[in-house]
DNA sequence: ACAGCCATGTAACTCGTTACATGATTAC
DNA sequence: GTAATCATGTAACGAGTTACATGGCTGT
């Protein structure tokens, strides 16, 4: 135990407590469905190395069928990948959020471009924020039925809420910012 | 132009567009007190080898009193810094945030652990939370004075309300998190 | 027949961190 | 005098990326 895993380790053997067993590129679509919005969703490359420590660390188990090259085999989680992970869970802190904003830091600084290129960068910025707020969305609906208390998705639902009140409360600033910016010229 | 250098350059970079020239210690603070909250504060080790690559490349240039070992040795933005930083914000696009969220990812997870465990790390959430508020806080004070239209700090004060309204709707979602989980026991 | 997706991996590389080493100046 | 802070760097390392290589399977 403690084998001192970065997290995103840990992220990746979560995805597996679904009660499912999944491929690496299964996972990896896992990944970019749910856990990139609060998480970096690492490369399709490192989903397999990080099957393959996991694995070797006896958290994870490749199961069905395992003809030679090892095509199409499925991953699961271990008995051990389940209280490793209950542990880490229980008793080292969560540490604070980590946050790289190219907008924020883009308009922190911008005294050095005109004011119509930073209002150009907070609207475009609009629209990515709605694409993802979409996304999202589709994420949250697929859970319907199973988000109640005790149930499956009752976690991820909350999540999803969580982030889908970010995105409402951000587009709100955004807009409050351009009218701010608006007000000279 | 368009070295290709990761946005960390660009962002300490500028931070030396504010109208005076730091030592790379200096520098470092300077990220630690305000950059921290929209992107990663770089290590001190790092502030000072990309303060050795952007001199090389002549964005930044040392001033001031250069004696043999160059204690104390004070960095400026240059005019082809200046040029380059400008073309970089008004020509490639900002790109989306990358959010590392370790307590969404957790509670994303909740149905690993006990809930009483899930709610502590929410609990705990919410003094961290304070904490941070309460620094940006400062430095959103110590802006007073300089943040109107056309002043110097205009735009950091913009950022640093945008920072304080989102720490205020993250306490506001955590809360509601936390009475849903009670709902159930 | 060809495009597109499913599927797995290696190699080279950059970013960024921690640990370590060193020493000057300032405050008490 | 001694602790804290100012100040600068090197070295080793790990996380994570992109580029590349390879090939099967499916739909049209």
């Amino acid at each position: 135990m403690g084998q001192e895993l970065p997290i995103t380790s840990y992220a990746l053997l979560g995805l597996l407590t679904f009660g499912d067993e999944l491929t690496g590129y299964e996972l990896k679509r896992r990944a970019d469905a749910t856990l990139r919005f609060y998480w970096v969703s690492p490369a399709m490359s490192q989903v397999y190395s990080e099957l393959a420590r996991l694995t070797e660390l006896g958290l994870v188990a490749r199961v069905g069928e395992d003809p030679g090259a090892g095509r199409g085999a499925r991953y699961g989680i271990t008995e051990t990948g389940r209280k490793e992970l209950r542990t880490w869970m229980s008793t080292t802190p969560a540490g604070f959020a980590v946050l790289k904003h190219p907008v924020a830091l883009r308009l922190l600084l911008g005294h050095v471009v005109d004011p119509a290129t930073t209002k150009g960068m907070l609207r475009d910025h609009l629209v990515a924020l709605d694409e993802e707020r979409a996304a999202l969305d589709e994420v949250r609906k697929s859970l319907e039925g199973a988000d109640g208390p005790g149930e499956a998705f009752r976690y991820p639902s909350l999540v999803a809420d969580w982030g889908l009140d970010y995105f409402a409360n951000e587009r709100r600033m955004i807009e409050e910012l351009l009218r701010r910016l608006e007000e000279q010229t």
